[in-house]
DNA sequence: GATTTATAGTCCCATTTGGAACCATTTGTA
DNA sequence: TACAAATGGTTCCAAATGGGACTATAAATC
């Protein structure tokens, strides 16, 4: 299969499984970056967020905690809050259903009382263990795309990107 | 300001708005690839839909809706869900929602009686012109952190890796 | 050091969301 | 051509979501 052929069927795929106007959406328009970046992250997320839910009855939110939390242990929900940038209600909920579940901890003995440092527990490490290899999976796939120099590639420049964010992420 | 001095007050700009946090995520994690590109996707969009919602009364699906419209009249409901994965009934709301608000129509004469083919009104059109900068601008303010070659390689590579999507997208 | 302002976290409640049942129509099958 | 299966779309309703009020503590201001 020659490059032309390949590009052709490669877009064949993509109007099979996301229609023809995706093709559309992601060549054709004035917002077709970002619309690509938003592609990639719905498809990423979606669905995995889905079968976690189903069969770890893990949400994302509380998954994501527990990630935040094996890194580094004694967050506080405010940390969780700022970098993913969910509600604190919901971060709340998801730590009270998670403390109800046994997989984190509120640790104790801080200067400031109102914050609650949080860690894992033996149970949390055992449950993200068997998640993680789900995600691990799905971002090798997105990945195998790329050849291993497109790969250190793509990861410069998104790396670039995304440290310039703090300039412009806050409308007006 | 050398390179280095300026990696480093990069870092502090997302240490501050992010908090540190955000550094060991987006470094230092084995789905830190992954989390990257959610990173970028959560806020690049949310905050300015948030602005969007509130400046001009249009919810996310209602935006997506009459971007998709604007460049393929004549789509049906099902096919702004494929292309962005949102439920069928989310889409159904935010169409009657758009007909209420008289910025979109329901074009007749199709041979399939199920399917009800959309278009812009001279409203919608109007609406979304006003809209649309907002995102461009802000497209734009993304892409500023590249070079006009980093720019060029980025779109080859991230186009790379949407057009294998259809390989593992559905989990399973 | 008293008072104002800011911050961490929780709770309440109106709104949003999306799975699932449903209707109408079309397509596939025998 | 009958009958089953699939498809586009709407509606229903239980569950998730997030803004905002509230409590408790900390920091800033005077």
């Amino acid at each position: 299969m020659n490059t032309h052929e390949k590009t052709l069927s490669e877009a064949a795929g993509m109007a099979d499984h996301f229609g023809p106007l995706s093709l559309v959406m992601l060549n054709d328009t004035a917002l077709k970056h970002a619309w690509r970046v938003n592609f990639l992250a719905n498809f990423f997320t979606g669905p995995v967020y889905r079968q976690i839910e189903e069969r770890f009855s893990l949400t994302r939110p509380e998954f994501v905690i527990l990630y935040c939390l094996k890194h580094m242990p004694g967050l506080v929900a405010r940390d969780i809050c700022l970098v993913t940038g969910l509600p604190k209600n919901s971060i709340s909920r998801a730590v009270s259903d998670l403390l109800g579940k046994g997989l984190i901890e509120r640790t104790t003995g801080t200067t400031d009382k109102r914050a609650k440092p949080l860690s894992l527990t033996d149970e949390g490490r055992a449950s993200l263990k068997e998640v993680l290899p789900v995600f691990e999976i799905r971002q090798k796939n997105m990945r195998a795309a790329l050849t291993d120099e497109e790969q250190a590639e793509f990861d410069r420049l998104i790396q670039k990107i995304v440290y310039a964010m703090p300039d412009w992420v806050m409308p007006e």
